[in-house]
DNA sequence: ACTAATCCATTCATTTTATGAATGAATAAA
DNA sequence: TTTATTCATTCATAAAATGAATGGATTAGT
């Protein structure tokens, strides 16, 4: 493949891919810090070279073919692709190695940061990328050696190999506890109940299980990530399920009191997932270091 | 992420690739088409882009550096992809769809394309791009839809289904037959014989199930691809052992003549492998389609 | 040690390319 | 209509990439 290597300018390329983004040159053009006219005219290079229209033009205002937004999808993911690459080694420095790690945000600001320095130690040069990403994208696509996944064995493309179980305990301020005298765990469902809004359930499960009938267990404060809940309930404004791995300073430091252990019959835990096919051993030895860190369970 | 986006222009990062590729500015402009001087800057300005040295100057001559080279790869990698969806893009013109086949040359040339009019004709505004590649490589980097597969079940980040097992059979053209007056199939061995470079146990195998000692049944002309062992064998130059599938109109049309059919222990066959985790309906359907034509396993 | 050849870096003048400003044409909303 | 919006085009300008020439450093050959 003697490359005649016609490939349309960065230029191009980026100006098509907000074009197409946005449906609008004008849009475009602001999101590129350009002029309406350089856009343009980029596309039109554009369409000259694949020698297809791909943007129909209706009176004012466009809209991509069906062959421009093939295009587009392809190209956007190619540029991302990029970017990425260019980020990695600006990242990596003058070490050749780079880690792309994605986490679930809470689990990755409150757990997995943290605990990186150390591993990083470990290995002459390497940096590390940390990307907050909750749940099953493309690995590959994206470019990411090793993610932290919560869930089930539900991420094809990807090797999941086990990290551990999700913990759940509920808990609440000292205060707050002071003041709503809880002495028995059903006391708990008398305080006002913060929630993570993807799993609104907990609470009324955690009551069942007990055997209150669990019924009006939604109402309370909602927010939708964990660091929030943790906040909220740092702050009295509640009590909390959460799992341990988020809150293991504030156990230990007495911020934040274990009332009662939770347990659920969903079958979610922690995994470590690594793109399939895709063998760096670098990866490998994060997996195994990772799994090595939460042999302590509980460290309260 | 707003995107502050302060990607490398292409050229600069097409002249990274050749650099890297050669670890020679000069060879690399030449490559390019470009003169030593442009190279040599536009390297320069992805090494201040990026913030490291990607070539260490030896004297004369320039050498990778690990940051370098981990930046090569992945940039050869992403710029490979751009290329073939530009290319995929300009091949599918005004239609959305193209499907990106891959086979192994001899198929793809004998029996694949010329079945391929009558799949495009089902599907409005189809177009193909076919690369022949003999065996396992990264679907998804390739880009590739849809590949031919001859061996097990063996591609990872494959998605296999079988689509026939491999039929063999001894051959030769008539003149040489009535030369060496074959009778019966252990006369063919006396003839001289064709070898595929990549299977050359075949005759040794045949003369075995036929109770030969199977000796020094390797020597004879040898070839790297089928389509030669092919041409060979209808110029006269040997017996040859064939894939039924490649020599249909050959049989058909009585230019090579069936001498006995060859039985092999070996568990290969033919499988199509699509990419995991992607889930294309064209792929899919193409799939289907592949395997119905397969049904009629003989036509003579 | 000298010479010739090879290769990279740098500079400067030049060409090529991308861009902005201005303007026109088409369209949709008021 | 009138007005506002949006894309297309043109032209002058600014920015970027390039080639030619040159210098320095290194290697190979004698």
């Amino acid at each position: 493949m003697a490359h005649a290597d016609r490939l349309p300018t960065l230029a191009v390329l980026r100006c098509f891919e907000a074009s197409a983004k946005q449906e609008s040159f004008t849009a475009a053009a602001e999101e590129l810090g350009l002029t309406q006219s350089a856009v343009s005219r980029q596309v039109k290079e554009l369409e000259e070279q694949i020698g297809t229209p791909l943007f129909r033009r209706e009176g004012r205002g466009v809209r991509l073919t069906g062959a421009g937004r093939a295009l587009a999808d392809a190209v956007c993911g190619d540029l991302e692709r990029l970017r990425r690459t260019i980020y990695h080694a600006i990242a990596a420095g003058t070490g050749p190695q780079v880690l792309a790690i994605a986490a679930p945000p809470t689990f990755a600001a409150r757990w997995l940061v943290p605990r990186l320095p150390k591993f990083r130690d470990l290995h002459d040069g390497l940096e590390m990328v940390v990307y907050s990403r909750s749940e099953p994208f493309d690995l590959y696509k994206e470019q990411i050696d090793v993610a932290v996944h919560f869930g089930g064995w539900d991420w094809p493309g990807a090797q999941l190999s086990p990290l551990c179980p999700e913990t759940l305990v509920a808990v609440a301020a000292p205060d707050l506890i002071t003041r709503y005298g809880v002495s028995k765990p059903l006391d708990v469902l008398d305080m006002p109940l913060l929630h993570l809004s993807a799993r609104t359930h907990l609470w009324e499960e955690f009551a069942k299980s007990l055997g209150h009938n669990g019924l009006a267990l939604r109402q309370g404060s909602h927010f939708d990530q964990f660091s929030l809940v943790i906040s909220a309930a740092l702050a009295g404004m509640g009590a909390a399920i959460l799992p341990t791995y988020l809150i293991e300073r504030e156990l230990n430091d007495g911020d934040l009191i274990r009332l009662a252990d939770v347990t659920t019959d969903a079958v979610k835990s922690y995994f470590v997932a690594t793109p399939m096919g895709k063998n760096l051993p670098l990866a490998a030895s994060f997996t195994a270091w990772l799994r090595k860190q939460v042999i302590q369970p509980r460290m309260d």
